[in-house]
DNA sequence: TTCCTTGCAAACGATTTGCATTGGA
DNA sequence: TCCAATGCAAATCGTTTGCAAGGAA
């Protein structure tokens, strides 16, 4: 497991929050820096082939969370899925697939983000709401199942 | 519990796919459709003051979601709330709230609803996918937590 | 050494299901 | 009547937690 850009950013913002970066995390983190979306804490289990116990990858991504390097997405089944958070991976919208149930990430162009934001924008002043963030959820077929 | 122009809609729907429109469906309809927001099978539970065992209001959920009336949310701690589907009340997006979780609608103008829309096709066809439908959520503080 | 972290197993809470009973068309 | 719908209790499944052992500063 090579120390990556990545790894030094997240180590540092650990550092931080006084927090180690051990064995499991880094597991945890480069799995999901080489994923192409999103993974449950059972999903991350496969990848590491059963080495690390469920239990200790819960409390990874709970961690994780909690210092700002992860951030969870929920899903059918009530599944909750966790990727890099924004400020790492950038920010981006999902496509998921009602066939087989995959979320993807998709990058969005400045000219279509500038739009999402003044929608967003302009409905949430007109509910005196105070954005911070948004998801775009694009529901439908993806390539494989259409 | 009277018989409103909703509940002759959805008893056609479910008339339509040969399933009965009881006591508990109703209710479970009726409460829904005099939320602001999506409910969960808990929340439904207390509404009824108990009467509906939480087993049934599952039930009445998937079915009612098989049959296309209701819709799933996901949300924060693996909960599943339900909602009204589109067709019955119209397309709309969450404000959803960092501090109390709550869940608001909001009506969209059509003149920001074609400009999602716009890009929703965008994003979509670029990634191959086949657009089904969408969801805006907005994630920040509701009115009384701001 | 001193805490933080990990593993395992037991505990939890939301949701599902088996089965006998009830109820609606 | 007859089969779908309901209620209760037991079973599942994702997730959390207690506690003792292991590991990093």
């Amino acid at each position: 497991m090579a120390t990556t850009s990545l790894d030094r950013e997240v180590e540092k913002r650990l550092t931080e929050h006084d927090i180690r970066y051990t064995r499991g995390r880094k597991a945890v983190v480069s799995t999901l820096a080489s994923s192409d979306g999103p993974l449950s804490a059972s999903e991350l289990h496969d990848h590491a082939s059963g080495s690390l116990p469920l239990s200790s990858i819960y409390r990874s991504l709970t961690v994780l969370e909690d210092a700002g390097v992860l951030a969870p997405h929920h899903g059918a089944k009530g599944l909750t899925r966790y990727e890099l958070a924004e400020w790492l991976r950038g920010h981006h919208h999902h496509l998921v697939c009602i066939e087989c149930g995959s979320v993807e990430d998709v990058e969005v162009t400045d000219h279509h983000e500038s739009q999402v934001d003044r929608v967003v924008n302009e409905i949430s002043s007109a509910a005196s709401f105070v954005p911070f963030n948004h998801a775009l959820e694009i529901e439908g077929r993806c390539a494989r199942c259409a």
